[in-house]
DNA sequence: CCAGACGTTGTT
DNA sequence: GTCTGG
DNA sequence: CCAGACGTTGTT
DNA sequence: GTCTGG
């Protein structure tokens, strides 16, 4: 984990709890998946929300696909990984959120919960992001010919949330669980120098979370209402 | 030296 | 089984 | 994370 | 781009 999490908070809420503005509206979210742009905060533009696609692709990185295995970067050895070691050291970003799910595999089916405070307060996941540009594709004599400049590729800009060992109360669903920072550990994870930032990659308390079986029509990310967080009988 | 990987989760 | 899409 | 696709030739 | 493996 973490590879679905909920952002519903209201958007004043939210540029509060932040204080940051979105760059494009925010909708409340019962159900943000991989793949999906997502608002984050990051150490560039704290004042901003922006919306980066969740799957970091590393800049050297030959095809964007790169980025769909890495939702997630384990901290433990986050600052080794090729993949990650840029963006741990230049770009770090806060992943705002009001909960995550967790699916526990019951034999054969699949049991999504839904952890979150017991007030449902948003919280910020540790995270990392890159901007990656496609490798330029080579058009032969087109560029001098045709007058045109060739089509430009837009940088992409991906992040991935930082995985830990999870608290007691999430280790009866998942051995892994998303790192949640202290609301007064934020800054020094945007700003602070890495060996700062890395002694912020702990195990958050289990004090003041809950955890709660939800509907499996959480499961498809094409499912997206208040009906998600429902509790349900497990 | 060059070639090939570069990741996590979960499962066996 | 493995990759892509969301 | 889970769901859903996974392909070509040829025709409209 | 940079590290690991051979």
């Amino acid at each position: 984990m973490c590879g679905r999490y909920t952002l519903f908070t209201p958007p004043e809420e939210l540029e509060t709890r932040f204080d940051a503005t979105p760059t494009r509206p925010l909708s409340a979210r019962y159900n943000c998946a991989p793949g999906q742009e997502l608002p984050v905060v990051t150490n560039d533009a704290p004042e901003e929300f922006r919306f980066l696609k969740w799957g970091l692709v590393p800049s050297w990185a030959d095809s964007e696909s790169v980025g769909n295995d890495r939702i997630n970067a384990r901290a433990e050895t986050v600052r080794e990984k090729r993949s990650f070691a840029d963006a741990y050291e230049a770009r770090r970003c806060l992943v705002p959120s009001d909960g995550f799910y967790e699916w526990v595999d019951r034999g054969g089916d699949k049991q999504p919960y839904r952890v979150a405070f017991e007030d449902d307060r948003p919280f910020a996941m540790a995270g990392l992001w890159e901007r990656w540009t496609p490798p330029t594709k080579q058009t032969g004599l087109g560029d001098f010919g045709s007058g045109g400049p060739s089509r430009e590729q837009e940088p992409l800009e991906t992040f991935t949330v930082v995985t830990t060992e999870p608290n007691d109360l999430v280790s009866e669903l998942h051995h892994r669980m998303a790192v949640v920072l202290d609301p007064d550990e934020e800054e020094t994870w945007l700003h602070g120098d890495p060996d700062e930032a890395a002694a912020l990659l702990d195990t958050y308390p289990d004090d003041e979370l809950t955890a709660y079986p939800v509907s499996a029509r959480v499961n498809s990310p094409a499912n997206d209402g208040p009906e998600l967080i429902e509790r349900v009988e497990a």
